[in-house]
DNA sequence: GGAAAAAGTTTTCGCGCGTAAATTTTTTAT
DNA sequence: ATAAAAAATTTACGCGCGAAAACTTTTTCC
């Protein structure tokens, strides 16, 4: 380590202590730590050559003590083990730590009782604002509601009506829409591939959407729900698969999943049946998801299915985030945000 | 919320005024919230009953201002977004909440920096201990060693000799000889795919064994390698598998992937070129993973591997890290344990 | 060059708790 | 019942910093 031979051996302890080594007042050098840019360059300049010569960093426990708000900002995701989630919570980390933030990563681990916990941890963290990805169904909707009177929190993924400063998730009946309207085009019209207890309101938006563009299209629709409950998507969507095969529930040779870790599963059971999957001739069955998942580039065949923009829910959930923090937005409005999907033209469908 | 109902409305802000609320001296209350048990029987029920009727908790940050450690646990993963660590670090959290910590889960996304970054932000945590699996060959190893002569650290997955108070991972010799022997006995010898340039040293361990158990079996290696970097394994794995299997560069119908997110981006390649995978007789090739990923279950077809004992591997690397917190450890010797894996039988090899 | 504005300094207070020493009260043991 | 031990209380100090007020120095601008 470079920095090791020039740095002197005796650390130092306090601001007090540095504040005198770098024969600068402390207030200033306060200052300095809150907001660099808030002193003058000559003095930045020295401080920060002393930083190089001294091993300082203000206690961020006495630091926190004093302030109303933290730079602290909560992430809670549903459930971590679900590539989406992490993949999501990646990028929002990332530009909370470039925005000069300290986030923090929770995951419900699909409990409630968690949830609650995480919720109950945060508050005494004082963070400036939480992004919240609630997990829905198995929610507690009044203690969400509560903390978010409290704390300035942006819902994302997981609408929950009213609650929250806004909410930026996906448009999932264009979603739907897009992906019908193009397995009608080009071959039978879907089935429609769903759990029948689903953990989060975007299921029940997709089903709704399914049924209406369905008959917007003058096709009869044909559901088919799978058993089973929790976040084992993949185990529900192999099992319930295998069953609906069995048992001839597709009214049709296409069979849309409500999202692509059911259609996964869904694979895995087309597998199992024999039946091949993709839109060649001598494919047996079309296989289609929503949502992008990291995986679904790689089963096989590779899937079809729509493209959440991570990129832009990402974005806009930090950017709402920050803009209430600095105070200028319309406090009397929710604003609520829906990203469109893009068509990714697999193998499956 | 049943609780709102007695709850009194003014919230306490502080121990002092809790304690008066309480009629307990506040140094007892301060006892109390350090270890419940360490204040009388009666003394605890009247401070949980006070509880219960005033909503109040201690202010962490004041708590940890005056302490040298904190009940903080870091736990740091090289990668989330990895289902592998995903799932660990749920364990792990899990079983440190039990305990009575604060785990905070960090991860370095792969990149070394933002592992240092991150080491760096711990210290300033003052955490009663960490739980660590470095990024491994992009790992700054000067950086964690300093890092682990300061705070307690556990390492894990990916070892680093002499760092760090202990290491628990797995024995990769041992899951490469269990899984060469199975597909010597049922087939052809397989070969062994693997990234040029791992990320970890498992990697390396792996491709030791692999060249000793076909040795010692009185097989010819054969070591086909893809080119990348990084942590896109199954994006490497699809992309080397096809460029190996264009220029047939696997000298038997048997392939060993280095772990089971290569063998998914393999099983894709095999796919793409029209290659049955299998142990039956119409399949043109096996292929074999490593590690038991939570996708594995779900490939087409279901991927062969050896089995991590998740559970084992968290426990011990938890237990282990609570024994040093408590001081009760042999503080000369450096434990290292590893864990044997299972052969999990599936139908791609 | 002078005055206003900006930046830095000094001083002082307080946050909410840990912690230690000395004292008092309660419990346990003899 | 009495002594000893354990628990609780009182008192007091300090942690490392934010923040405000009053003052001094430096910069900016005409």
């Amino acid at each position: 380590m470079a920095k090791g031979a020039a740095m002197e051996s005796n650390k130092v302890r306090s601001m007090e202590e540095f504040a005198a080594l770098s024969g600068i007042s402390r207030p200033t050098v306060s200052k300095y730590f809150n907001d660099p840019r808030s002193v003058r360059d000559t003095t930045r300049a020295r401080i920060e050559k002393a930083l190089e010569r001294y091993d300082y960093r203000p206690n961020i426990y006495a630091i926190n003590q004093n302030r109303k708000l933290t730079k602290n900002i909560g992430i809670v995701v549903p459930y971590l083990a679900d590539p989406f989630f992490a993949e999501i919570a990646r990028v929002i980390e990332r530009r909370c730590i470039d925005a000069g933030f300290w986030p923090t990563l929770f995951s419900a681990h699909g409990e409630q009782k968690l949830e609650n916990d995480i919720l109950d941890s945060l508050r005494s963290l004082k963070p400036a604002g939480v992004l919240l990805a609630p997990l829905g169904r198995a929610s507690d909707r009044s203690v969400i509601a509560e903390f978010c009177n409290n704390v300035p929190t942006v819902l994302f993924d997981s609408e929950m009506e009213d609650v929250g400063v806004a909410f930026v998730g996906s448009d999932n009946p264009q979603f739907v829409s897009v992906i019908t309207e193009y397995l009608c085009r080009t071959g039978e019209p879907p089935c429609f591939f769903e759990m029948k207890y689903p953990v989060n309101p975007n299921a029940n938006k997709r089903h709704q959407a399914y049924l209406r563009t369905m008959e917007a299209l003058g096709h009869e629709p044909c559901v088919v729900q799978a058993d089973g409950e929790g976040w084992a998507f993949e185990e529900i969507g192999c099992k319930g698969g295998v069953k609906a095969l069995e048992t001839r529930q597709f009214a049709t040779n296409t069979v849309l999943c409500s999202n692509d870790r059911l259609a996964i599963g869904f694979l895995t059971a087309c597998y199992e049946k024999g039946l091949r999957v993709g839109r060649d001739a001598n494919c047996a069955i079309r296989v289609a998801g929503m949502d992008d998942h990291p995986f679904s580039r790689f089963t096989c065949p590779p899937l079809t299915t729509i493209a959440q923009d991570y990129d832009s829910v990402s974005r806009q959930s930090v950017e709402t985030l920050f803009r209430v923090i600095d105070g200028d937005t319309d406090a009397t409005a929710r604003e609520k945000t829906l990203f469109e999907g893009k068509l990714v033209m697999r193998d499956s469908a």
